[in-house]
DNA sequence: TTTACATTTCGTCAAACAACGAAATGTAAA
DNA sequence: TTTACATTTCGTTGTTTGACGAAATGTAAA
């Protein structure tokens, strides 16, 4: 129960739904969500160590950078069915399709660095 | 977005999840709610709005009683998908299992008016 | 090894939350 | 109407959370 309301509180937060619906686009990394996002590195970072916790995502690095990507872990059932009960509630969501509209257009070589 | 969050915000709590599965029993009152998790009245009343504002709960009024049950609206069919996901996660929770024996046995004529 | 830079960790602050008891509300019996 | 009592609302308190910037960490190129 305890590792089940860890998930439903990983949930909870709007930043970590939009994180979450941007990743069905493909993997990114923690400069891109920022920007999508507009909030502080740090933040995002923090952010994505809750959904990896809980299950929900996981990282793989490449060079400097450090992509996150929805579980593919075909161990996790029950965190797919989840994410696929999530990705139909937020279907016709304004704002998930906005952000993923930001990150389609997002280039980690572009944003970073600056 | 904000109704999503709001359900999984009302999920994230484990004394919430514990009423969820107390509820698979039958329909209960406050008091024997409050019987199960040892908590003051006041609390468990509070949890139940929270569980009833997301629409996980419903409740009906039986003379003095008020009573919670889980959702029936056949309108809402992602609760119905979201709730017996929690059953399929809490199938052998020990706690889980422990609160609805103590239901079970709880009765509102004995337990309140101490 | 030095440098550049993406990311994480740490410390802090304001807002949100879960708990409680006391007071208010609502309902049914006396 | 008065009384009893189940439930909700209110105000308070300690804890958790989400935000930030600064400092630390890790990785690849110079």
């Amino acid at each position: 129960m305890r590792q089940l309301s860890k998930l439903f509180q990983a949930l909870s937060d709007r930043t970590r739904l939009r994180i979450l619906c941007m990743l069905r686009l493909r993997p990114l990394c923690v400069c891109e969500i920022r920007e999508v996002l507009q909030l502080a590195v740090s933040t995002v970072s923090k952010h994505l160590s809750i959904l990896r916790d809980a299950g929900l995502i996981e990282d793989f690095k490449d060079g400097k950078w450090v992509n996150y990507q929805r579980n593919h872990d075909p161990q996790a059932e029950q965190i797919h069915t989840m994410l696929q009960w999530i990705d139909q509630w937020m279907a016709d969501d304004a704002q998930a399709q906005k952000d993923e509209k930001a990150a389609a257009q997002a280039d980690r070589n572009q944003i970073c660095s600056q």
